[in-house]
DNA sequence: AGCTATTTATAATT
DNA sequence: TAATTATAAATAGCT
């Protein structure tokens, strides 16, 4: 028997301490280790509980390294998704149906994309290994019988939402733009109404901090032409 | 020693197939502690090596599990401008006229998936008619190697321009609102102005027409009251 | 869930 | 960085 020294002693009851690595060059072996070890694992639960997993692994010198069972995009995707789903219990959820569903429809959609891309890697995986001919030949018939209509419902589905979306910010940028533009031309008539009435330096210094309590926004050029045409 | 059974020799290079486990039961079972295993992981190397990792995790149900070392909204931030950063140097990078470039993209998905549709199509055309055995498990072998990448990289772009959108929908979702309450602000400060300065019919007259012009949006409630307050 | 035999991961070392 | 090995840790198969 080894005999025991005093880092045995000093550790006996947790054998190896769970805390930053001092030693810069052992620090980055055991990452180099351990990651590569992490990763693994991350692989196998993944192939064999069917489970869909991504992990996102930031070195201490901010070196990105990353494993995903499917794709990275959808997972997180999916990941927002859910977390926003169980904050639904929460203030905003009157959230116009319109974006609801939209939600949804994606939701729905990461979901069987992952699904079709795992069956996809799954049938690949078992034909890969022993089968026979036979098998081969049927499994590829119902690997592909899938795929076109499988493509084209994803495909649709993708485009809709992109759509959708499209159309969504037009609506937004035309308000936005409206709403610019009835910025602008009060401001303008609210300078014509300066002029019109602008008889006494009260209502003149009434008008003139009005107008600058509003210039922390994009009219302070118009606003700034409005105070000076009064010396 | 203990005797050799028939699974220690069929087993001999590789002790535990990593392929999905059968058994519904064993194979929770096996999620629940691989799940606990490589959450622990993930957090010691995180410890050890002063490393930011998330990890999420939806079991074959769809339950969700997440590991993350910091914050796992700041982590997909970080990994999401990596990824960008990293794909900085293909076509699309000139992304300051972001919505021309996005149009790109969508064009560019649009024609990729049309012809992988189209080649997928023809493939399995081809396949139909009289091949033999060895041309169709190539044929095979050719398409199946395929569609994964195309899958993966169409269902990113998709992704990465759908949340750009949501991203930008947002944005203006923002910005409208923010001019809404400006507009809004602007009015009780000219409904302000109106009782301290409103002496003359003249100047009432202006202002509600001014006010009017606006009304075709959502501030028309407080314009109304604006207006009813002077008989 | 808890146990144990066994496999796997890995820290230390070269 | 790559092997090697002794040891710790994880876990499959049971109960």
């Amino acid at each position: 028997m080894k005999k025991l020294t005093t880092s045995d002693l000093f550790s006996i009851s947790c054998k190896f301490q769970i805390k930053k690595i001092d030693n810069l060059t052992a620090r980055q072996v055991t990452f180099s280790k351990r990651r590569r070890g992490l990763f693994k694992k991350a692989q196998e639960l993944s192939t064999l509980c069917d489970a869909d997993i991504g992990l996102i692994v930031f070195s201490a010198t901010g070196k990105l390294f990353e494993y995903s069972s499917s794709s990275m995009m959808q997972l997180i995707e999916k990941h927002k998704m859910q977390s926003e789903r169980d904050s639904m219990d929460n203030p905003e959820q009157l959230h116009s149906s319109n974006l609801l569903s939209e939600k949804k429809t994606h939701a729905m959609l990461s979901r069987d994309f992952v699904e079709k891309n795992r069956e996809l890697r799954q049938l690949h995986g078992e034909e890969l290994q022993g089968l026979g001919l036979d098998d081969l030949m049927k499994l590829e018939k119902l690997v592909e019988g899938g795929i076109s209509r499988v493509l084209k419902i994803k495909g649709d589905k993708f485009m809709k939402e992109i759509s959708s979306l499209k159309k969504k910010e037009a609506q937004l940028q035309e308000e936005n733009s409206q709403l610019k533009q009835q910025s602008q031309a009060r401001l303008n008539e609210e300078g014509q109404n300066v002029i019109e009435q602008g008889h006494s330096a009260d209502s003149i210094t009434n008008n003139r901090s009005l107008v600058n309590s509003h210039q922390d926004y994009n009219d302070s050029d118009t606003s700034l032409k409005l105070c000076l045409a009064f010396p």
